[in-house]
RNA sequence: GGGGUCGUAGUUCAGUUGGCUAGAACGCCGGCCUGUCACGCCGGAGGCCGCGGGUUCGAGUCCCGUCGACCCCGCCA
């Protein structure tokens, strides 16, 4: 059925064509996208990644047979003449739709089934199918544009690490279980009966081992493992640009990164200013009741706590003289909700885990639910909230971090609603000083918040044992608009203080020797301070695209019950298989 | 592990208080059409109403369970 393709040499893409080639021979093979048959005439759109041409046949009873017998998605090679449409059926729509070619020869290539949804349209599909298919949806502009530019922010990050001397090195994928962290992906040893691979959380050790190598400047684009719930923005593979270099400070981190991401940003034509703001992760969570703050809107936290401390308002009263804080936030115009839009707020406020949310409008007499507040304390914190007449207060009590991250949650949840998130705006943010770590009340021990490896800032290092809470890190998020897109820190490169660290997470000497020994043996043999960051690059590229889930920059991405519907991954796999691996399924 | 939204032709959806012989648009198939470009016009085919159970004279619609997709919490150094 299906014609050869022989001697048909592509001549051009079918985005090129301009009106430059007119009077020229074409020959284009890619798949149809449309045909529009008008008895004596047909047109057929082709199409390949770079674009479509339009194809006429008329005028030409040996191709007129073949031209019908098309249908969307066949495969065709099409050789004719660039011809100068007539101005009244130019194609502004189009960037070939100057010219057209007037078909000679058609050879059908390949036939195709009707596909499950249309290529040509980017009408919406319902996830499941997309992903099902997703060779066919991967052919769509949406996913096509997705993709190159993924392309493309890989290159370009490949020029500029390559331009800045810095290495780009493959490290292992069969590597061996790290301590803390999320769970490990498993992968079992043949040759080493019950013993077991496991495949990186991130290139962590590797990229230190680097530094202690000498290497100086490493980078890698590197494929990442965790075996943990997904999110619209967290899948169990992901992709981050890895990067680590000697004798780094902080600042020289920044300074390494803020310059990429506006090469990164030149990809959709977008200008960034750089240096980019800073901010404690104190600070980030007193103001905005997050790590990872989105700057696009206003809706800051203030502190109340002391306005209530002697007021009337016996609940507010009592958890401030129990160590308990009050907080809240204006909401700008928010006078204006109806009383059933308060209630449903409230509402929402509950289900976000605030056991009460206290909302006031200025202006009027207090109504039931806060008249109890009192009138002085209520007009000043309208007043330290910047709450004008036209706006809503809305206050939370209880116990500090946790109340400001719920007013955090709720300011998040205000500006979606509200639209004060511009999706045109970019607002990138280091946050940095956190914590090096945190009490886990569950086990009563300490993790760490970034990874054992982090080092503390020197002033704080004494009271490593005396007051671990206390001790800041040397570690900095890369954030923008209120996604984390990036997070590293300078390393420790002591071996005696890394030992102190281990200790300080409660992991016995023997464990972990057993674990990293080979890495605490290599920290002693010169290692260079050093440090580093890894960026997430589904993430980011998510957000050039304007994606909301990372699904979509992602070829081959799983849902969000772990499973790759076109493949069919995960599989049962055969006994032999079980047998070789000396594995047996628990009863 | 928990909470929520959704599941009806190939696709996207509609389907009132339970009365259905289950509709629309696009797609698909056939016919007509020599300048269309989301071509147009005429005709046609196409449904385990996710799956299993229950209530009922009667279930796409109500109830229970289950499976799947998506979102969120937990989790994600």
């Amino acid at each position: 059925m299906a014609d050869q393709l022989g001697d048909l040499t592509r001549t051009h893409t079918c985005g090129a064509l301009r009106a430059e080639h007119v009077g020229t021979p074409a020959v284009l093979l890619g798949w149809v996208h449309r045909v529009r048959d008008l008895g004596g005439v047909t047109f057929i759109d082709v199409r390949d990644r770079d674009g479509i041409s339009q194809v006429v046949v008329r005028d030409n009873d040996e191709l007129m047979p073949i031209a019908k017998r098309l249908r969307s998605e066949y495969v065709i090679g099409v050789s004719g003449v660039v011809q100068r449409r007539s101005d009244d059926t130019v194609n502004a729509k189009l960037a070939t739709g100057e010219v057209e070619v007037l078909a000679r020869e058609i050879r059908v290539l390949n036939e195709a089934k009707t596909p499950p949804f249309q290529i040509s349209e980017d009408a919406p599909v319902s996830e499941e199918v997309r992903l099902r298919y997703r060779y066919l949806d991967l052919r769509r502009t949406r996913l096509q544009q997705n993709i190159g530019l993924r392309h493309r922010v890989a290159m370009a990050t490949r020029r500029y690490f390559d331009a800045k001397g810095f290495w780009e090195i493959e490290t292992p994928i069969l590597t061996k279980s790290t301590p803390e962290g999320a769970r490990d992906f498993l992968v079992p040893s043949r040759a080493h009966p019950g013993e077991f691979y496991a495949l990186p959380q991130s290139p962590q050790i590797f990229k230190q081992i680097l530094m202690i190598a000498g290497t100086d400047r490493y980078f890698q684009i590197a494929r990442c493992f965790r075996d943990e719930d997904q999110r619209a923005d967290r899948q169990l593979e992901f992709t981050q640009v890895d990067v680590e270099m000697s004798f780094a400070r902080p600042e020289s981190i920044y300074e390494l990164i803020e310059p990429l991401m506006q090469q990164l940003f030149k990809e959709i034509g977008r200008d960034i200013s750089i240096p980019f703001r800073r901010m404690a992760y104190a600070e980030a969570i007193a103001r905005y009741g997050s790590d990872k703050p989105d700057l696009r809107c206003g809706l800051e936290i203030v502190e109340l706590s002391d306005l209530f401390a002697d007021s009337e308002f016996r609940v507010f009263k009592q958890i401030v003289a129990g160590g308990g804080v009050v907080r809240g936030f204006a909401v700008p115009r928010g006078n204006s909700y109806t009383r059933s839009q308060l209630d449903v707020l409230v509402d929402q406020a509950k289900q976000m885990g605030f056991t009460g949310l206290i909302w006031v409008r200025p202006g009027e007499p207090p109504l039931s639910s806060v008249k109890a507040i009192g009138a002085p304390s209520l007009g000043a914190a309208l007043t330290r909230a910047g709450a004008s007449s036209d706006d809503l207060l809305l206050m939370a009590a209880g116990a500090g971090e946790a109340t400001s991250k719920l007013l955090g949650q709720l300011r998040l949840h205000i500006a979606k609603k509200e639209n004060l998130l511009d999706p045109e705006t970019f607002t990138f943010l280091w946050v940095n000083d956190f914590p090096l770590l945190e009490y886990h009340e569950d086990d009563g021990r300490w993790y760490s918040m970034h990874h054992p490896f982090t080092s503390p800032r020197e002033e704080d290092v004494e009271r490593l044992e005396s007051d671990p809470g206390s001790v800041r890190a040397k570690a900095y998020d890369l954030v923008l608009n209120g996604s984390e897109i990036g997070g590293g820190s300078i390393r420790i490169h002591d071996s005696a203080l890394q030992a102190r660290m281990f200790k300080r997470l409660g992991i016995s000497d023997e464990d972990a020797k057993a674990r990293f020994g080979f890495f605490l043996e290599a920290l002693e043999y010169g290692t260079p301070p050093h440090g580093g960051i890894a960026l997430g690059v589904d993430r980011i590229v998510a957000l050039l695209a304007g994606e909301s889930s990372i699904r979509e920059v992602i070829a081959f991405p799983k849902t969000a019950n772990a499973i790759d519907l076109m493949a069919g991954a995960p599989s049962p796999v055969d006994e032999k298989q079980w047998r070789e691996l000396h594995l047996r399924q628990q009863k």
